[in-house]
Parts: C-alpha cells; sequence; structure tokens
DNA sequence: GCCAACGTTGGC
DNA sequence: GCCAACGTTGGC
C-alpha cells in the first residue's frame, strides 16, 4: 500500500465537507498539474492519504482512502485531467500543524516541506508513521 | 495582502 | 523546442 497528501483549501472543499460525504466519497477534481495528476494515476483501491487544510490551518486533520481510480475530470472539459475518488477513514486525534512538521528533522525531506505547491504529493511510509504518531493515532 | 516559487501557455 | 509572459498556489 502507498501513501499520499492531498491538500485543500477548507473554504473551497473542507474535511468536514469530505466526511459529509460518507463511503460513497468525493472525486478529488480541480487538479490542474502534471505531476499531481500523475500521482493520482499511480494510486490504487485502498491506498491512504493525509487529508491536508492548506492556507487556513496549514494541518494534517484527517485520514482519507482511495475508493476509485483516476478518471476524467468531471470538471473539467480537457480530457488530460483525471482524479482519483477519496473518502474519510478517520479523523485526526492532534491536527498535525506545518509548523510541527518543519521543526522535525526527520521530515525535512517531505514534500509538504520541499514543494509546498505540490497538491497531491507522495509520502514515505516514515512520514506516514511518524506524522500518524503526531497526529495521537 | 504580499510576494516568491513555480507550472503552464503561447509566440516565435 | 525555447523561453518570456502570465497565472496560481500557498506560506508568511
Amino acid at each position: 500500500m502507498a501513501y499520499w497528501l492531498f491538500k485543500s483549501e477548507p473554504d473551497a472543499w473542507s474535511w468536514d465537507q469530505q466526511v459529509a460525504k460518507g463511503e460513497e466519497g468525493e472525486e478529488w477534481t480541480g487538479v490542474r498539474n502534471y505531476v499531481a495528476r500523475n500521482n493520482m494515476r499511480a494510486m490504487v483501491l485502498g491506498d491512504r492519504g493525509f487529508f491536508y487544510h492548506s492556507n487556513v490551518g496549514k494541518e494534517v486533520v484527517g485520514i482519507v482512502e482511495v475508493c476509485g481510480l483516476s478518471a476524467p475530470d468531471s470538471t473539467s472539459e480537457d480530457p488530460r485531467w483525471d482524479c482519483v475518488t477519496i473518502r474519510a477513514v478517520q479523523p485526526v486525534k492532534t491536527p498535525v500543524t506545518l509548523e510541527a512538521v518543519k521543526a522535525d528533522p526527520r521530515l525535512a525531506d517531505m514534500v509538504l516541506v520541499k514543494n509546498s505547491r505540490m497538491s497531491v504529493q507522495p509520502v514515505t511510509e516514515t512520514e506516514w508513521q511518524i506524522i500518524c504518531e503526531m497526529a495521537g493515532l
């Protein structure tokens, strides 16, 4: 199983909205970046991801699961763009802030730190475990 | 609200 | 195929 991180501005799409979608999940639409798209194309059913609030909060707030493989993005006319479907699995006990991630030398190589603009990014198993621990999970 | 970083677009 | 211009993201 692979691990990922999905970024969303809570003003546009928040964790609460994601949770409200329940088991059915929600298409992760709107990605218009090739690297982020390719990350989604590499996902398989059951892969886990962190749900991160950018701009407002700047923290990991929950765990999601890939429940639909990459398919054409219904919000784009352009066939180049597609997206996966994800569903909320569980909230974190303690949000893990960007500040906390930056403060931990073990997480210095995270894409979140190194490339702040990557909206869908891979997370290593080690990074996953460290952040889960910080999140109280 | 600003602005640095960086990805995309489009003219040549 | 290059690269300047432009637009967007997201931390601060």
